[in-house]
RNA sequence: GCCGGAGUGUUGGAAUUGGUAGACAAGAUGGACUCAAAAUCCAUUGUCCUCACGGGCGUGCGGGUUCGAGUCCCGCCUCCGGCACCA
């Protein structure tokens, strides 16, 4: 390699560094672009991940700061969590050290990349600094109901010795360890989402520019039924439950109800009855089951309680089954069960011998068992004949007369389990007093600091909990003695507002200024991995609702456009340190350079698309800003002064063509085609230089080629602004426009079709009539020849690209 | 099962509005330069038939619409991702 890239990469990084381009202040005269990737976790060393994550970012940062925007691009940490504190108890060492120790080499990596952030505005999560408003945080969704205490049963990770969020357990394990999560009843801090379920679902809506598949995602999580609650008598009893259906048109089909196992009712009806430890035995077994045990249990399980409900329908007396099929934690924890039209319900009935009812006419060719399409009603009384949506109305409609059911929604979505036992994270603000209950840490109490500790090993319960200096104090409202929670908060807490606290990051008298949000939110770019389409991005725009409702922050919705990248893939894996297939970046900034590495990830495919590594790429970029060097720097051949001619203009066009080229794929992330055409403007550039170039021609053009490139590889493209005679810093350089009579091409390549198939080319005007495309067509003798004798029956003329002669 | 997305050369991929399929790279092969190597430069590179000119076929499969389909419609197949005893 003919450029020297190690020496002015990291030149030009000393330079941006002592430059304030990229430190801004809010500023209502100018336009603002808030563009932020999401913040990282302090793993210790980039992976490709990141790179390609940042050099997205940057690109845009540059752009955008070319383009005359006031551009924010902040960088910080998600510094509490797991990982460090798990490598603590491995060490011995104190989870702050291991932390702080990453934050530095990530942060020294960032800038070899040389993405540039306004670091004045860095944050990390574990610092007090920023903790405290997480408390403060707590502590306003505590005041107004949406932070409380509860008894559930909770997912716990006994490898972690934690409990997890809903949204952490993916397919029975944790996601974080893998572990098999069991079932734990435990008193526990929940967030209310359940309250914003309806309006976190409508206003995925409005995110036009957010991936459909991301908000599909983020709907079913949300998981919106409409349906009926109505209430079941039980036979012989002044008993009565409710149960919640989508399908109320089956009604009539209901032969069975069933309780889920942890459904207050059941002790009652089976009290002292011969069912009672049949009942019991299957109870327990439920309770100690994992998710897992549960699932593959295959055959759906219960047990009668030798009790009948009836059915308000047609008053058939239906038996009554304890089932773990049915949950407690949706609808009423009870259904009425309708084994003609649910598969779930046929195999328990199949099983157990219940009657079966068809209530929904199948289709003639209907092959399955239970039908749950739609089909008019059967069997079932007054709706007969109707269509489903009819059926549902009238059902609704007759339960709301009868006074037993009326509409119900229910969500899937449950209420958001924020409590750890865990060390690495931020305390939650509360004492607990014997005689006052829960009581808020008073606000200029805060932060309540994570106190320093030896051993880190979960044990259960939180390590503090052991710290009687931190676990003993006194009652802010009565003053007697009481305790601190020991529990800390999920780190995606911190994450759930960072971006807000980036509009005004060193306020230490407000979580931040209302007017500094104001101006900079929302973000206009997010960027970050599809991994977060529903934790972290669900959570973010949950407190957002929160903090809006509050009068904090500005909108409802913090992130206007959501950009989700693809992955890294190495021999059809995802790099991770436990495959042993990652290829980290350090390496390549010395061996390729890091302005080679961020064009290989821009180019080497749609940036939402996962892409295998292949280090022949990286080669393939260095050796084409190799060529971007000699071609500046005048290796190739030197430029002559002579007059304009035709074959100069023509390379005017090319870089102008180029220019609008390359703006309107960075206004539409396609990176991948961005990039090639920069190498074709190289390329003819090169052949141009070789055939004799004109002085002024070429250095405009290579000046438009260095203007162009540096979004992309900035660390040369600087080098080459300042050697090609330019004073000015070029990341503040206006970005280049084009002239949009230039990029018209004068001539073009019209085909000449014959039934479809192109059979004759020729060079043409742009300006070409119908007419004369019409005429050069007939003209060709080659076309002549593939006419023959036959009739042309139509011609189809499209100038200046194509004239589709229809012969036969 | 439901929802979302994708199938194009040897490989990554391009074709933005229905109009020249394979841009730009990677790899491979041959050549130039060199004592040699690296680097660089030149040529070839979807497939089949043909000495060549040229032609046939070709964007997962089967149909359809159209003068014309990678692109639109219908029916499938495969892969990836999400949700899932959620009533």
């Amino acid at each position: 390699m003919s450029y020297d890239h190690q020496k002015i990469e990291a030149a030009w990084q000393e330079r941006w560094a002592s430059s304030a381009v990229f430190e801004v202040e809010a500023d209502p005269g100018r336009p603002k672009f808030y563009n932020l990737c999401m913040y990282p976790y302090p793993s210790g060393t980039l992976h490709q991940g990141h790179v390609r994550n940042y050099t997205f970012g940057d690109l845009l940062t540059r752009y955008k700061t070319m383009r005359g925007f006031n551009v924010l691009s902040p960088m910080g940490w998600d510094s509490f969590g797991l990982p460090a504190e798990n490598a603590a108890i491995a060490t011995g060492a104190h989870p702050r050290e291991n932390t702080e120790a990453q934050i530095a080499q990530m942060s020294d990596q960032i800038r070899r990349l040389g993405a540039m952030y306004d670091w004045r505005r860095e944050l990390a999560s574990h610092q007090p600094d920023y903790y405290r408003w997480d408390q403060w945080l707590f502590l306003a969704l505590f005041e107004r109901g949406l932070a409380y205490k509860a008894e559930a049963p909770v997912n716990w990770c006994p490898n972690d010795q934690t409990v997890l969020a809903n949204e952490q357990v993916v397919e029975g394990h944790c996601e974080r360890c893998g572990a098999e999560v069991e079932r734990r009843h435990l008193s526990q801090w929940f967030f209310r989402i359940t309250e914003f379920a309806q309006r976190l679902l409508d206003d995925i809506d409005t995110l036009e520019e957010w991936p459909e598949r991301v908000r599909t995602m983020q709907r079913n999580w949300i998981g919106r039924s409409e349906g009926a609650t109505f209430t079941l008598k039980v036979a012989e009893s002044d008993a009565t439950f409710d149960v919640f259906t989508t399908r109320p048109d089956t009604v009539f089909g209901m032969t069975f109800a069933v309780l889920a196992p942890e459904h207050p009712l059941v002790d009652e009806l089976v009290a002292e009855s011969e069912a009672a430890r049949e009942v019991a035995a299957y109870q327990q077994a439920a309770a100690k089951a994992t998710e897992i045990e549960r699932l593959a249990e295959g055959d759906k399980s219960g047990v009668f309680t030798g009790r009948y409900a009836i059915n308000p329908a047609n008053d058939r007396r239906v038996p009554i089954y304890v089932a773990d099929y049915v949950l407690m934690g949706y609808g009423t924890g009870a259904i009425m069960a309708v084994p003609g039209q649910d598969q779930r319900d046929w195999d328990f009935a199949t099983r157990y011998g219940i009657d079966i009812v068809r209530t929904v006419e199948p289709p003639p060719d209907f092959e399955g068992e239970a039908y749950v399409g739609d089909g008019p009603s059967i069997n079932s009384g007054f709706i007969d004949g109707l269509e489903m949506v009819e059926s549902k109305e009238r059902i609704i409609a007759w339960m709301e007369a009868q006074g037993i059911g009326n509409r119900t929604v229910n969500f899937r979505l449950r209420d958001w389990l924020i409590s750890r036992q865990r060390y690495w994270g931020c305390p939650i603000p509360i004492v607990t007093c014997a005689g006052c209950g829960l009581v808020p840490v008073p606000e200029d109490e805060l932060p309540v600091l994570l106190p320093d500790i030896a051993d880190f090993a979960p044990k259960g319960r939180s390590p503090l909990a052991v710290l009687e200096s931190f676990v003993e104090t006194t009652c802010p409202a009565c003053g007697g003695p009481a305790q601190r929670e020991t529990d800390t908060m999920d780190t995606f807490v911190d994450s759930s507002w960072y971006f807000l606290r980036f509009t005004d990051p060193s306020n230490d008298e407000a979580i931040f200024q209302p007017g500094e949000a104001a101006y900079w939110m929302p973000v206009d770019q997010y960027i970050g991995g599809v991994e977060h389409a529903i934790l972290h991005l669900l959570y973010a725009r949950f407190i957002t609702k929160v903090l809006f409702d509050m009068g904090l922050a500005p909108v409802e919705e913090p992130f206007a456009r959501l950009f989700t990248q693809g992955m890294i893939t190495l021999g059809g894996a995802k790099m991770s340190k436990s495959k042993g297939n990652v290829v980290g970046p350090a390496e390549l900034f010395s061996s390729h350079g890091a302005d080679a590495l961020r064009l290989y990830h821009l180019f080497m495919g749609p940036p939402t698309d996962d892409s295998a590594w292949d280090e022949n790429g990286v080669d393939g970029t260095a050796r084409f800003l190799d060529r971007v060097w000699r071609l500046a720097t005048g290796e190739i051949g030197e430029a002559v002064e002579r007059d304009e001619e035709a074959a100069d203009r023509e390379i005017v066009a090319e870089a102008h063509r180029a220019t609008k080229k390359v703006t309107e794929d960075i206004e539409r992330f396609s990176f991948n085609t961005a990039v090639p055409a920069l190498m074709t403007l190289t390329n003819r550039l090169i052949d141009y230089v070789r055939a004799g170039a004109r002085r002024q021609t070429l250095d405009e053009a290579i000046e438009r080629l260095v203007l162009l490139i540096a979004p992309m590889a900035p660390h040369i493209a600087h080098e080459l602004w300042e050697r090609t005679g330019h004073a000015t810093l070029l990341a503040s350089e206006p970005w280049p426009d084009w002239d949009a009579a230039l990029v018209q091409y004068e001539t073009v390549t019209m085909v000449v079709q014959v039934n479809g198939k192109v059979r004759d080319r020729f060079e043409v005007a742009a300006s070409v009539t119908e007419a004369e495309a019409e005429a050069i067509a007939l003209a060709s003798e080659r076309i002549r020849s593939w006419i023959g004798d036959t009739e042309v029956r139509k011609v189809i003329v499209r100038p200046p690209h194509l004239v589709n002669l229809v012969v036969g």
